[in-house]
DNA sequence: GCGGTTGTTGACCGCTCGGTCAAGTGCCCC
DNA sequence: GGGGCACTTGACCGAGCGGTCAACAACCGC
């Protein structure tokens, strides 16, 4: 779905786009119609398809962005930053404050996850933010910063704290992002039990 | 639907909740319909009906059991055992074992957290599961076991890491349920900063 | 102010869905 | 062996779905 757009049809798609995320977040995908999210506009059926092949092209296309532009900002967040362990530090930071600021998106992407129709679209994302991760931990490791652990497994037990800890304080109980962040980054570095470190070097 | 069974028709209960799950965590909760269960099973549709007043009904019903058996398995594993430190890392190693045998179960879970006619159902438990492990960090805590924070961080943390290993490992590249295990426990006990620690006492 | 493109309307279509039910079958207990 | 309950059948229903389209409105560049 290609259209030339003007000011006017741009204005349009990111409306859709808007309502249609509040509504697949707050109701499901599949129960949310069409005609629930037109008329929530105020606008006829036509309009839906003048911008959109279907709706499932519209949860797509709402996946595709969210996705860059999450990883636009952790990218941006780490910019001219050498440690490899404040670089891991600043990408959770930056994933808990953007995770705050999109709840509904970051709902939908749950969704995805459970159904083989949309988990591949989801796939290519993730294995790349995964691998970016496994590149820092493998670097902090070869500097003798981290612990030597098979780094997938560093980097996916962080994906799953940070993601968990997003769900339940951020957007249920509407906590503080930095303050979560706080929490998650204590935990990965340290782990949980007690006893002092003898830093290496 | 508290409907006297007999024998014959508790397996054909069985079968149904059995293959619906089966469904349901391959192609999603709404695009499987029940015409595709009945018809798989090859029986009319009103055999459905017999055993369940709906679809939604069928679906809480595999979710509580689910949850009830996860619980059983759980306290199981942790009998008898005194150490809080060592009984997390039980807790932990049950749910591994447990998610490795009931890999679709896990996938539905994983639906029903994003739709909000659900996710009720899933708290309830969930709540549970958080409460019990709160009670043993906080014991840890109490022991000088574990460093003090606050224990629902760690809780919650605890979850994420172990969901997320769980989806990654066993479920996506069916790794040995005691490896991905190990690899949890380290994780939240020591986190993946270097260093050697120095045992309190 | 005209021509063409972008944007919009909403009745309509075919289809599938979850759910019902009158009729029948098999099985168990007395 | 028969009465009655557990179980099964599948045609059927109304509703709502995603998606189409002919007709029309608004806007823009010339």
């Amino acid at each position: 779905m290609n259209r030339r757009l003007t000011q006017r049809g741009r204005e349009r798609r990111r409306q859709l786009m808007d309502y249609a995320t509040e509504r697949f977040a707050e109701n499901g995908y599949h129960p949310t119609s069409v005609a629930e999210i037109v008329t929530g506009l105020g606008v006829g059926k036509g309009v839906f398809y003048w911008y959109f092949q279907s709706k499932e092209e519209l949860f797509l296309e709402i996946l595709r962005e969210a996705q860059t532009d999450l990883r636009r900002a952790q990218k941006q967040a780490i910019t001219d930053v050498d440690d490899p362990v404040r670089r891991i530090e600043l990408g959770i930071r930056a994933t808990m404050a953007w995770s705050a600021e999109h709840r509904d998106v970051y709902t939908l992407t749950q969704f995805a996850a459970t159904e083989s129709r949309f988990a591949p679209a989801l796939r290519k994302g993730a294995d790349i933010a995964i691998r970016d991760t496994i590149t820092h931990v493998r670097d902090g490791i070869e500097r003798g910063l981290l612990r030597d652990i098979e780094p997938e497994y560093i980097a996916q037990a962080m994906l799953g704290v940070t993601g968990q800890l997003v769900r339940t304080f951020l957007h249920e109980r509407g906590a503080q992002p930095t303050e979560v962040a706080d929490a998650a980054v204590a935990f990965i570095l340290e782990g949980i039990l007690v006893g002092d470190r003898t830093p290496a070097v």
